[in-house]
DNA sequence: CGCCTTGTTGACACCAGTCAATTCACGTGG
DNA sequence: CCACGTGAATTGACTGGTGTCAACAAGGCG
């Protein structure tokens, strides 16, 4: 697991994405001339890299796949729409309850969700940084959905105990991630 | 100039980007499935429709203006991530003095700028759901910055009165802006 | 065993939100 | 030409969500 962040010059930070098994990294990277921002690794992670020369010939010999690509980073700005909406507008509380909504959601069309647990190995630090919170304030607002029978995340570990209110809390509609559906 | 949005159940709306003249307003639109958000006018606009079959048969045929539309959306993502970075972790201040530097920016780039003057016609509200703030603290913010001899900004009109201060406060590059290097 | 990062807690400060009232700019209709 | 209505801008008083500072506990690791 990976995020993407920026940093300010006096140390200030902002993470812009997480990145799970199977996605596509900075895919951006391909057409923007500046890479305005870092990429750093949560856990032990396996790269493949991906030539822009390789990605050029596909944009030059297969259409449909060249969409494909295309329509992975319109996914990427429509799940930052959703971060800013959420930064910008909603409560600590609400804000984190949506964040875990999205977590959940990912990790389970990539097959990594059991139960309604998964392994997340943000400490509270780099949840601040994704939410724009102080690591004191992430503690204590875990601490609120804790108390709700909300979540449970110890160590690494992320469990959702009532989906529903969870989803209700953090007015989370998983529309923007363009999800295959898949049958109940 | 239009704005593109979300809205939650309450009514609390973040806006998540402006548009202005030469803009291609939700290209996104193109391959995501469904439309997450809203676009509204703030002015007047002349408005060209471009049916999704022609942008379908540009990838068909045209590999390089593809890619031009692709960078589009990609500028697009990457200056929402300016935005999610700011909402996140700048004060007010800091925040508007940014928001201000990357619509000059902008509008310079179209043309629009006269003087470091430009037309910006955004209430106080609308100021306030781009930068997720209440308009209250926005008209203090901004009175703030008049009073530092940064800005003037009157009804519609915006006149940037000491670029480099506001740029140094907003902490603004505008390098993921991709703008063409323009000769001076 | 001791260092270092992370998680936790309490006290306090402060930035930003809320509520409410007032002023101002405009556009409309009488 | 003026009364009026409406939305935006402004202001003051107060509240409250979140940040800061500091201390301490709990593990992981060399």
């Amino acid at each position: 697991m990976s995020v993407r962040s920026n940093i300010f010059a006096d140390g200030r930070r902002q993470i812009s994405a997480v990145h799970i098994t199977g996605d596509f990294v900075d895919l951006h990277g391909f057409l923007l001339e500046t890479m305005d921002h870092n990429v750093n690794a949560l856990s032990a992670v396996k790269v493949a890299f991906v030539p822009h020369t390789a990605i050029r010939a596909i944009t030059e010999n297969e259409p449909h796949l060249t969409r494909l690509l295309w329509l992975l980073t319109l996914i990427d700005a429509a799940t930052h729409r959703q971060w800013l909406a959420a930064a910008g507008r909603l409560l600590a509380a609400e804000q984190m309850a949506r964040f875990i909504c999205e977590m959940l959601t990912r990790m389970e069309a990539a097959g990594l969700v059991d139960d309604l647990t998964f392994s997340l190995p943000l400490s509270q630090i780099a949840l601040g940084d994704a939410l724009g919170l102080s690591t004191v304030h992430v503690n204590r607002t875990l601490q609120d959905l804790r108390r709700r029978g909300l979540v449970r995340w110890t160590g690494t570990t992320v469990t959702v105990m009532d989906r529903a209110r969870l989803e209700e809390l953090g007015e989370f509609d998983p529309a923007y991630l363009n999800l295959v559906r898949m049958p109940r």
